[in-house]
DNA sequence: ATAATGACATGTT
DNA sequence: TAACATGCCATTA
């Protein structure tokens, strides 16, 4: 597994129950501001090792479900999923992502291996 | 090594 | 407000 890999992974891990991220926030936190699409591609390759990733609380950034396609039934899934844990899907597949937007703590950053440096550049932004 | 792909993001139209 | 275009970068072929 590539590093890349195993740290979004960690990342994602890092969201808790009843908050949402979106994947450009997720890329930062891995230190590459502009790997979003990289995020959602490992997500589509996850495997039943990863099960423990809570993948759908990742959303894209306009607070939309973006898995349309894939399978019929995968954005009503993650709907069910996100309710369950109390955050309010709209029938739309619309998240009111700013209400539920999770804001990483500096410890939570420093565990994922960024620098000092990088990890006050976020908490600025 | 080069080219194509994609669960995105952001700036223009 | 929404559709369109361009930038990005890890993985694959």
């Amino acid at each position: 597994m590539s590093p890349f890999k195993s740290n979004v992974l960690a990342a994602i891990k890092l969201i808790p129950k009843g908050t949402v991220a979106s994947y450009g926030q997720i890329a930062l936190m891995v230190g590459v501001p502009q790997a979003a699409r990289q995020i959602g591609w490992i997500l589509h390759s996850l495997g039943e090792s990863e099960v423990n990733v809570p993948w759908w609380r990742v959303i894209n950034n306009a607070g939309r479900i973006s898995i349309k396609g894939l399978s019929p039934d995968a954005p009503l899934l993650q709907k069910s999923l996100l309710e369950k844990e109390g955050v309010a899907v709209k029938p739309n597949l619309n998240i009111d992502i700013e209400h539920y937007r999770y804001k990483p703590s500096i410890k939570a950053l420093k565990k994922l291996g960024l620098d000092d440096e990088y990890v006050s550049k976020i908490l600025e932004k």
